[in-house]
RNA sequence: GCCCUUGUAGCUCAAUGGAUAGAGCACCGGACUUCUAAUCCGAUGGUUGCAGGUUCGAGUCCUGCCAGGGGCACCA
């Protein structure tokens, strides 16, 4: 949006640069802050410090507004703009308002539902999130990495790539043969209730404990280690059978969480392939095989002449058996030659970064052309308050399905009072939209570095900077339409002079797509989920001091267009994170 | 010891190298006969951990230090 006027601009002081005699600097176009009016400002600061012409005496910022009155000057009169001025260094010049808001109502309203979605890119990327473990719980600490890929993949996928979205469990290893153990020694033939993953992960947290205070149960588990090894029939079945309630409880909660997943993969599937890749390691002269003494490992720091930065990398144990690192170098080759993608996304907790280090390095030194395309998103975990780690064996969790049912409740009562007259069923749903919401804002509006700290006052807050908060904007501007009715008119020719919360919302509007791609380059879902909160706030403030089903004909008919303009960016941006916008509330 | 990361209002966090560092929570005081008060308005609250450096300009980049968190050979 106005990049002719821009380009006018910029000829206009390209001009004036060379007939001053003064260097040709690119020129950095910003918003003004403070506005009530909407425009851009081009700093002349640099320009001035370039300068040969002043006195060398005189101070930058004096210079540099020297500079920008009589560029200023020499900008008057510029079509499609109302103003230009120069204040403190910096020229300004004011967008005319209606024509502004003119343009930028019209572009989101033909865009309607894809306002902020990009031109396809040409990129096709996998993204691999969540990543959880069979026989194990899920918890909150869990939720963040669902959350993030999930809003990543949606992102991604606004700004023009083709996403893949994998999924990768951990169905096999250690913590399994653990579970299976236990369970054919003390519960033997008994069945999962309602909630799979919670029976499982206690299962699991009773297995772990007894593996750490009973050396006993050690022995067995070690037996049971090698039964599955030779794929004993029994051990076998059981785990098809066990692995299946796991899977079953994982998907009800994607379900509840609105995920998807294009593609699962399990550890089950690349241990083998992993183990020919370990060969084909050896015999690049790549790793030093040290069975059956020592492991088979990769040493990257001698390997690349360094100390004490990639360190070793054991990739096999010395038995023969698999480590993570084994299972994930097959895996990442399996997903190009599947896909052709042409770039890959890791979402995995920053404690592995190291690993993840190792193994994309790894991957170079096997020469794979894709090898500079394999990303590690990193982000903090989630802890309680007091800083401490969630961790089942020392009970301190909170389990997925006891926040979605506490929040619910919560959010179930406010609706009762709200709308008493709604259906049962709708209020359930409604209930459903902003507890989960109220659960994935917070994950998502704070940088991926740091730390989540849960606590349930804050999960359970409904007001303030909070997904509820933009749904409700979002609600309000679908009930203003609904009592406008089907017949109002929509006019996008707004009057001279607007309010300043109109221009706000409406700069804000014009903001979206640039989010986007900001967001998706960076990998950050947070500049959304800030952006949204702003736009809900521009909303909030635009209602309650611009009437609008009152104000005369043709105000309403803007406004209304206005209206529509928001509900489309919000619910937008709301369904890029992964949050839903409810109708009603 | 080496590496990564965080440090901004009482608390939780924003801020694309630019103009006067902003929100929410909490606390205090106001606004529902109104397009839904899950809202809004007002008040309070800052040596951006410390010290240098780069730059016309640093919360932001670089170096050092302090403090918290994490990682560093057969767990994932």
């Amino acid at each position: 949006m106005f990049e002719e006027e821009k380009a006018l601009v910029e000829g206009k002081i390209s001009a004036y640069c060379q007939q001053q005699q003064l260097p040709n600097l690119p020129l950095e176009w910003r918003a003004i802050p403070f506005s009530g009016e909407w425009g851009m400002a081009i700093p002349l600061f640099a320009l001035a410090a370039k300068a040969q012409s002043f006195d060398p005496k005189l101070p930058i910022p004096q210079r540099a507004q020297a500079l920008a009155q009589d560029v200023a000057q020499t900008l008057q009169g510029l079509k499609g703009f109302s103003r230009i001025e120069a204040v403190r260094g910096y020229v300004n010049l004011y967008f005319s308002t209606s024509e502004y808001a003119q343009r930028v109502v019209t572009e989101v309203l033909e865009h309607a539902d894809d306002f902020g979605s990009a031109d396809p890119s040409g990129n096709k990327t996998m993204v691999e999130y969540s990543q959880p473990n069979t026989h194990k719980s899920m918890h909150v600490g869990h939720l963040r990495n669902v959350i993030l890929g999930g809003a990543v993949a949606n992102i991604l996928e606004s700004a023009g790539d083709q996403v893949i979205r994998a999924n990768y469990i951990g169905d096999i290893g250690l913590h399994v043969i653990k579970w299976l153990c236990n369970y054919e020694l003390y519960h033997l033939g008994e069945q999962p209730g309602e909630d799979k993953t919670r029976w499982m992960g206690d299962l699991y947290t009773e297995a772990d404990r007894r593996f750490h205070d009973d050396p006993g149960f050690e022995t067995a588990v070690r037996k049971y280690f090698a039964r599955w090894d030779r794929q004993d029939p029994d051990v076998v079945a059981l785990w098809e059978q066990t692995r299946q309630w796991s899977l079953e409880g994982f998907y009800q909660i994607y379900e509840v969480l609105g995920e998807r997943f294009d593609r699962v993969y399990f550890e089950s599937e690349v241990e083998e392939s992993g183990k020919v890749f370990v060969d084909s390691l050896i015999q690049a002269g790549l790793a030093i095989d040290e069975r059956p003494e020592g492991p088979v490992y990769v040493n990257l720091d001698e390997l690349l002449g360094k100390k004490e930065e990639y360190r070793v990398a054991v990739v096999l144990r010395s038995d023969g058996t698999s480590l993570y690192a084994t299972k994930e170098l097959p895996l990442a080759v399996m997903k190009f030659e599947e896909y052709d993608i042409n770039r890959s996304i890791y979402v995995v907790d920053v404690r592995q970064s190291l690993h993840m280090k190792q193994i994309f390095k790894v991957l170079e030194l096997m020469n794979y052309r894709w090898s500079g395309n394999l990303y590690h998103l990193a982000y903090e975990i989630v802890n309680l308050p007091g800083n401490v780690t969630m961790s089942s064996r020392d009970g301190t969790i909170v389990l997925l399905d006891d926040l979605i049912r506490e929040s619910t409740q919560r959010a179930l009562e406010i609706v009762h009072q709200k709308n008493p007259d709604l259906q049962e069923e709708l209020k359930l749903e409604i209930a459903r939209d902003v507890a989960i919401g109220a659960i994935k804002y917070p994950m998502l509006a704070r940088e991926n570095t740091k730390v989540v700290t849960f606590d349930w006052q804050t999960a359970l807050d409904f007001n303030g900077q909070s997904a509820p908060y933009i749904q409700y904007a979002h609600v309000r501007a679908g009930s203003i339409l609904r009592k406008a009715g089907i017949e109002a008119s929509f006019d996008v020719r707004f009057s001279a002079d607007l309010e300043p919360a109109e221009i706000n919302l409406v700069e804000l509007l014009s903001k979206l797509p640039a989010e986007v791609l900001r967001a998706a380059r960076e990998l950050k879902p947070s500049y959304l989920a800030t952006y949204a909160y702003d736009l809900a706030k521009a909303f909030n403030d635009f209602y309650n001091q611009c009437p609008v089903l009152n104000a005369p004909g043709p105000v309403k008919a803007y406004r209304l267009a206005l209206v529509r303009a928001s509900r489309h960016c919000l619910k937008n941006s709301l369904h890029m994170l992964g949050i839903k916008a409810p109708d009603v509330m």
